[in-house]
DNA sequence: CCCGCGTCTGGACGACCGTCAAGACTTTCT
DNA sequence: AGAAAGTCTTGACGGTCGTCCAGACGCGGG
C-alpha cells in the first residue's frame, strides 16, 4: 500500500524529485542544455537513469521543475543589501558586492540560466517558466532601484523593465569574459555599472 | 588533375563552402545549436549529409565557419545610417528603424547569435570567433555612439564597451518577447532605448 | 509468514548522432 | 580516347539519446 499519512507520501516524492532536480541542475550547470543527457544526469544522483522516468513525465518536465527551483534561489540574492543598507553609497556597495561575488563564484550557473532562457526562444515549452523567473528578476532589480533612488533623494531616470534588462546585458558581458578566463571581469564589471547606474538615477 | 588555375579552385571550393555555410545558418537558426544535426544540415542544401566532411573537417569547423559569415552581415548594419545622417535626431531615427527591422525581420538570425555566444560559455572552441564578432559589434555601437556625440555637440558618458552591454541587453528582452509572440516588443524596444539613450550621452 | 505496493535497477528499443570509406559520376589534362 | 583528379552519394560504423518495461528489492499490513 501506499504510505499511510498521504502528505508524507506527497513530502517524499518532493524531496525525492528535488533531490533528482538538484543533480540535474548541476549537470546543466557542468555541461549546458546542448550536451546534458538523462543518464548524465542520473550518474550526478545516487540513482540509476531509470528512475527519472518514474518521477518525471519526460525531459521537458524534468528540467521544467529544475528551473521553477532554481528561481527561488536567485530572486532574493539583493534583497538583504535592500534591507540592512541605510545610505546609497552603502547599497550600492552591498550591490555591487553580491554581482561581483556571484560572478565569480557561480558562473556556470548563471551561463546555464542564460542558457535555459535562449532555449526558451526556440523551445516554447520553456517560455512560461523563463518568462516568469525574468519577471521575478526584473521585480528584484527594481527593488534595488527603487531603495536606491529613496535613499539618496532621486527618482529613477527609466522603467525598471529597462534597468534590468541594462544590468544584465553588463552581467552578461562580464560572464563572457569570467568564463573566458579573464581576471578582470569582476572588476571592470564593478566599472562599468559604477559608470552606468549614476547616469539613469540622478 | 585538379582545376587548371589554382585561384579558380580555391573560389570554387569557398564558395561550395559559402554554399553550404548558409545552409546551415538557415537551419541553426531555424532548429538552434543543440537541435541541429548534419543532417538536417544537408537537407537544406542541395547535396547529401556526406559532402559535409568534404569541406568542413568537422562539425566544429563548419559552425566556426558559419559564424565567420554571419559576422560579416551583422557588424555593418548601422553603418548607413551613421553616413547619411546630418543630425542627431536623425540618427537617431535611423538607429531606431534599423533594429526595429532588424528585430521583427530576422529575430531567428538573432536568437541563434545569442545561442552561439552562450555555446561559447561551454565550448572553448567558440570562444575565439565569437568574442571577435562580439567586438566587431561593440565597435559598431562605438561608431553610433560617437557620431551622435558629435552631431549633437555631446559626449558619451560611459564607455562604448558598457554602452554595447546596455544596447545589447535591451535587444535581447526584445527579443524574447518578439520570439514569445508580443506584438509590443518592437515598440517597446523603440521606448526603452529612447529611454536609456539621452541619459548615457547629453 | 507472505502478499501487495511503492520504489528502483538495468537492459532493451528504435531513432538519431558525427564520422568515415568505398565507389559512382564529372571534369580536366595528356 | 584514356587516365587522373575532383566531387558527390550512399550506406555503414559505433555511440548516445529519450523512453519504456520486466523484474528485483524493501517494507508495512493482512
Amino acid at each position: 500500500m501506499g504510505p499511510a499519512v498521504e502528505g508524507r507520501a506527497v513530502d517524499k516524492v518532493a524531496q525525492r524529485r528535488s533531490e533528482l532536480a538538484a543533480a540535474a541542475l548541476e549537470t546543466l550547470a557542468e555541461l549546458g542544455y546542448a550536451r546534458t543527457g538523462l543518464r548524465d544526469i542520473a550518474a550526478r544522483s545516487e540513482f540509476s537513469h531509470g528512475v527519472l522516468h518514474y518521477y518525471f513525465r519526460d525531459k521537458v518536465e524534468l528540467i521544467t521543475h529544475c528551473v521553477r527551483e532554481y528561481k527561488a534561489r536567485c530572486a532574493t540574492r539583493y534583497d538583504e543589501a535592500v534591507a540592512t543598507a541605510t545610505t546609497a553609497e552603502e547599497l550600492v556597495a552591498g550591490f555591487l558586492r553580491e554581482q561581483t561575488a556571484t560572478l565569480t563564484g557561480e558562473p556556470r550557473m548563471h551561463r546555464l540560466w542564460y542558457d535555459l532562457r535562449n532555449q526558451s526562444m526556440f523551445e516554447p515549452a520553456f517560455r512560461a517558466d523563463v518568462a516568469e523567473i525574468d519577471l521575478l528578476l526584473e521585480r528584484m532589480v527594481g527593488r534595488v532601484v527603487s531603495r536606491y533612488a529613496e535613499l539618496s533623494g532621486t527618482r529613477p531616470r527609466v522603467s525598471s523593465t529597462a534597468f534590468y534588462a541594462v544590468l544584465d546585458g553588463l552581467f552578461q558581458q562580464a560572464l563572457l569574459r569570467q568564463l573566458a578566463g579573464d581576471p578582470e571581469a569582476a572588476a571592470s564589471l564593478r566599472a562599468a555599472v559604477q559608470e552606468v547606474l549614476p547616469q539613469l538615477v540622478h
